[in-house]
RNA sequence: GUCCCCAUCGUCUAGAGGCCUAGGACAUUGCCCUUUCACGGCAGUAACACCGGUUCGAAUCCGGUUGGGGACGCCA
């Protein structure tokens, strides 16, 4: 079987954590049955005009290509599909698939809320239904009707959930829903419909909250003739304090975790894991999550976002990631955070002496003025630390560092033999010129510090304080 | 209100009747390492929501309760 997966946002926002976590999912499944035709699709589900803007769309394709989520087919846009989906709607008026309805909005709102006030769930009365024998109400002047579907009365709609089980409902439960709008522009439930029985879907993998669209989908589908896909539902992502995310509550545009300092294989290994889960393994790269990822395994129950887990994660890309490309991907964060590294040490190098202690590029990039700016010196600090027995040592170690060939394992030597000459502990030659070189008391290890400033700077600043 | 879904440590999860006195990871606590902080190492605290069944045996199956979430649009 060749799958065929689909991803099909609304362009009503950024792509946030949850859409891209529902894009990598499916865009994983695609990928983990290439070798026999695996294809994912991007589809752009734009007909609701008055939120869909070009804007969203962008950001939208902005999101996945920072992820890599590349897609093999599309984007496909509803709105330039129109045609196709007026030929379906016609077809369907024509066998009594669906049928025109001319019920007023206020008289539809009026029989919701009574509907409502009796305890029913609100569901359209049936009014214009076509039945045997039955005589339709007189058409009203001047009123375009709106297009329904002609939802089975009896019986079950159920299907096999991929991630949660068997799921049925009642058709009882369902009405018969606007597949056309008076304006004749149609609407969500069908041009899904429509997509993914001429795409050739073979999969649905989106969020839990169209379970509830399943069912009148699934009568949809079967109206039309065409084959059932597979559905997948996945649960929701809750913010990092257990609510629902939402524009104005934790929900942010993936990028924001580009500019927060997140590595991109960091964010997707989090989001690989956060409802899906392969034994114990927690970090894995992309392409394992590619061999291994499965609809089994896919949690039913939401999922809390964790930004500590995160934090931890990214940490650990950062500290197994080539030296050059972390300094690549620190640059931009380092002229954020208003450093001009036109003059200073490589930012990988720089990179390389923080990484053990930034678990972010952001903030590695705070932790890093030290080494393209000259330290204000605190008078408290400097008195402190540089302690009268220190100076000659400094002063010695100045000579050493003039001339000792530029590699840390040199520079660590002639620290070492500075401190036995003189008879000092460790921290009594450390602290010192840990407080010259970077005006801080805590910083990598001096040595490490030392070779990314360079050896010109380190006399510079040495020197400023002249032992 | 009606319908649907969900329920294992604080969090993400393993677990598909005996391998479970419930495992891993993050966080947390303590100790060790150490030129501070960090990194690293070791150890610890911590969970099957509740009540009934089924079974020789249930975290795992069934029913109910409670709690949480979602959906009920001429939005997607």
């Amino acid at each position: 079987m060749q799958i065929r997966s689909r991803f099909a946002p609304s362009p009503t926002g950024y792509l946030h954590i949850g859409g891209a976590r529902t894009a990598l999912y499916a865009w994983a499944f695609a990928r983990r049955h290439k070798e026999t035709g695996g294809t994912f699709i991007l589809r752009i589900e734009d007909t609701d005009v008055a939120r869909s803007t070009p804007e969203a769309v962008q950001a939208i394709l902005d999101g996945m290509q920072w992820l890599g989520l590349n897609y093999d087919e599309g984007p496909f846009y509803q709105m330039q599909r129109m045609p196709r989906y007026k030929e379906v709607v016609a077809d369907m008026l024509a066998r009594g698939a669906a049928y025109h309805c001319y019920m007023a909005q206020t008289d539809l709102d009026n029989l919701r809320e009574a509907q409502r006030a009796r305890g029913e769930k609100p569901r359209y009365d049936g009014t214009w239904r076509p039945a045997p024998n039955k005589v339709l109400p007189p058409i009203p002047e001047g009123v375009m009707p709106v297009v329904r579907f002609n939802n089975p009365i009896d019986g079950v709609v159920a299907w096999q959930d991929a991630v949660k089980g068997r799921i049925e409902i009642a058709n009882a439960e369902l009405d018969d829903l606007i597949i056309a709008r008076a304006d004749g522009t149609p609407t969500y439930n069908f041009c899904v419909c429509v997509d993914d029985w001429d795409m050739q879907i073979t999969h649905v993998i989106r969020g839990d909250d169209h379970v509830n669209n399943t069912p009148r989908q699934i009568n949809i589908l079967n109206a039309l003739g065409a084959t059932l896909p597979v559905y997948a539902h996945l649960s929701m992502i809750l913010g990092d304090d257990g609510q629902k995310l939402s524009k104005r509550h934790g929900a942010v545009s993936v990028m924001e975790y580009q500019t927060n300092g997140y590595l991109r294989e960091a964010v997707l290994n989090y989001l690989a894991r956060l409802g899906w889960s392969h034994g114990d393994d927690e970090i894995f790269s992309v392409e394992q999550f590619c061999e291994w990822f499965d609809l089994d395994h896919i949690t039913p129950s939401a999922a809390q976002f964790n930004t500590e887990k995160l934090n931890w994660l990214n940490h650990e890309y950062i500290k197994k990631m080539d030296a050059a490309a972390l300094g690549d991907l620190l640059i931009p964060h380092l002229h954020t955070a208003g450093l001009d590294i036109s003059q200073g040490p490589l930012p990988a190098n720089v990179a390389d002496a923080l990484r053990d202690r930034a678990p972010t590029l952001v903030e590695m990039a705070a932790q890093a003025h030290y080494f393209y700016t000259r330290p204000a010196t605190d008078a408290g600090l400097l008195a402190t630390h540089l302690t009268e027995i220190a100076k000659p040592a400094i002063s010695r170690l100045m000579t050493e560092l003039n001339t000792v060939n530029w590699v840390k394992a040199d520079i660590n030597a002639a620290l070492k033999s500075t401190v036995a000459t003189h008879q000092l502990k460790m921290p009594q030659l450390m602290m010192p010129l840990r407080v010259i070189l970077t005006g801080l008391t805590q910083t990598p290890a001096v040595d490490a510090v030392i070779f990314v400033l360079g050896r010109d700077e380190t006399l510079k600043r040495l020197a400023t304080h002249g032992a």
